[in-house]
DNA sequence: TTCAAAATAGATAAGTCTGTCTATTTTCAG
DNA sequence: CTGAAAATAGACAGACTTATCTATTTTGAA
């Protein structure tokens, strides 16, 4: 038996609204409506909007990861991975239009939800991990020792994207990506 | 007349409220019940919630900066105040549980109100100025100049608060801090 | 073609939300 | 002490929320 359409075209709908508007101001009936199916399917595929919002997160955590490797796979050598992946978190900016991060978006918006919050810290330790290794394997400048240089890049991604949302702009990201070259 | 006791309790209250649970599932209910106070003494005080928010939002910008000023004072070196900026976003992180800073929050809650957004963007220019002045008077070890290592600071000190949020910890803005103290 | 699974429309429950209004009591300055 | 301003309790409107349920139609694989 072949992916429901439904399914994808609830959760499609639903991930929009949640990162456009905001999880708590996003309603089952706007979800249907702008979806265009019928309210007992949501509910036969997602039995509350936690699990919608569970859903939301995992199928982005999947999708990021997937596309970048795809995004980071023609680049040989590991230095310039790193600044590849400075220009994969410009290039979902961009895309989906300076709102920051999906993952702390909703750790904004859910401060208590254990399950939510769970979710969060693997994706970004996912994402720290990843250029952890990248930095084991780059011949940068030693600038910093390894265990640093992870930690600053890390820290100016996030600082870049989360500033992106206040400014609604590329400029602190890109800035962010100017100073790990530097580093590197 | 003196300034009403009331309005203050029901400010008090909704800034705790919007920022340890969030904007957008905190009820006025909750907040005259939480505050002690009479329904229409907050309307009287407050016409919408909307003002309530924007109220919120003005007075923690004000007491922000108030606070960093005292904190700053005693200290004479431009480049050991530069750390005691991270010093305090991190004592506030501690004081209030380490949700993140309330104007990201609120950036991730309500993406559209430009009230709101404008407020953010002119806290967040003022912390950015803050830094930029203090560097400029700083004698710092020149890796880079003036302006690049503003955006730097700058930019590592908003990834260690939003990844306090996601870990519920100061590791990251204690790395932020570390990297900083290297860099100057 | 058959027939179960999937999707549909729509009513409904039970609760919450913001905001308004009335009527009463308290507070406090002159 | 007086009288206006401030605060109170509480009902209420109207809209919205999540979730359940029934009854019907469509879909798609065997």
């Amino acid at each position: 038996m072949r992916e429901s359409a439904v399914k994808d075209r609830i959760l499609d709908t639903a991930s929009r609204l949640f990162y456009d508007q905001g999880y708590h101001v996003t309603g089952i009936n706007q979800i249907i409506e702008e979806a265009d199916i019928a309210r007992a399917s949501l509910y036969n595929h997602f039995p509350s909007k936690t699990d919608l919002l569970l859903a939301y997160l995992d199928r982005t955590h999947q999708e990021w990861f997937v596309e970048l490797d795809e995004f980071l796979a023609p680049i040989p050598m590991a230095r310039e991975k790193l600044l590849a992946l400075f220009d994969y978190r410009l290039q979902r900016q961009r895309r989906y239009g300076y709102k920051g991060c999906p993952f702390n978006k909703i750790t904004a918006e859910t401060s208590d939800d254990e399950q939510v919050l769970q979710r969060v810290k693997v994706h970004k330790e996912q994402i720290r991990d990843t250029i952890r290794q990248l930095v084991l394997q780059a011949e940068h400048r030693r600038l910093m020792d390894d265990d640093r240089l992870t930690d600053t890049l890390f820290l100016l991604q996030e600082g870049g994207i989360v500033l992106g949302a206040t400014f609604r702009s590329s400029n602190d990201a890109e800035k962010a990506r100017q100073i790990a070259e530097s580093l590197l």
